[in-house]
DNA sequence: AGCTCTAGTATCCGAGGGATACCTGAGCTA
DNA sequence: TAGCTCAGGTATCCCTCGGATACTAGAGCT
């Protein structure tokens, strides 16, 4: 049952910090639509659905930063922008996309074991008697 | 612009909503230690370190809500809790290791990346002259 | 003159993350 | 017998960060 691979600690490290850049609320939204091909500001905006301008600017900044999207600015009036995933983002998709079947799959497991949980199932693998937590 | 794969949104969301229970900043941290086996409370704030008791409760609460972790409470004086991986929670680990394992390997590109954003390239990808944002 | 269009920045507010202190209750210690 | 320790929490406070709203620039159109 237990996979055996190495778990050093900065190892752990390198993980957690992507997946604190991947896993905010929207980044991952963002690279899946960007996936799809380079988008507009607003395009992606639209896309996305729900997101404010401010946290569409900060993540794609963050994006950016990070060198996982591009960003082409043609300097017309009005100003035009686009963002595209680079070589990097595209790579980053794969395993991300991974999760996201995953994801897709397990989802309804997810739910169940949250409804149980839910349901009171809470502390219940007690193992000498004294079922309750109150 | 056609999707090479299907991106509904309502898969995003799922992968979205996925990665925000996985993405914080210390689940992936303490899934990643359980990995290697069972542990208790203490053990596991030992082994992630730097994590706080609430931070740490809170965590598997959520992990044991969406059944990737099991509780098993000894009612000892003092009291000893173990945690581990569920099934789900060693299915899980699979795409999220995978995900590390791209964490490891590009770590290097992302640092560099910002590296190179910090020191200024911000905005030089512009198209038609204008060079400078300020 | 003033409205529009785009891609932002500036500002404010509430929620949530994190540190700290406190609790239980048996056993060891002084 | 007073008090410390252990283990796994909960309760509390504070401060950061996410998110909504409002404002900006600058050319063109009416």
């Amino acid at each position: 049952m237990k996979p055996r691979h190495e778990h050093r600690s900065e190892d752990c490290r390198a993980v957690s910090d992507i997946l604190q850049r991947v896993g905010d609320k929207w980044t991952v939204l963002v690279v899946g639509k960007l996936g799809d091909g380079r988008l507009r500001f607003n395009e992606l905006r639209m896309a996305v659905g729900g997101i404010s301008q401010k946290m569409l600017t900060t993540t794609l900044r963050g994006l950016e930063r990070d060198g996982f999207v591009t960003r082409t600015v043609y300097p017309t009036i009005p100003p035009r922008v686009d963002y595209e995933l680079t070589d990097l983002g595209y790579e980053l998709l794969e395993p991300v996309n991974r999760l996201g079947e995953w994801a897709r799959k397990n989802t309804g497991r997810v739910n169940a074991a949250r409804a149980r949980f839910d349901a009171g199932v809470a502390g219940m693998s007690v193992r000498a008697g004294v079922g309750s937590r109150e």
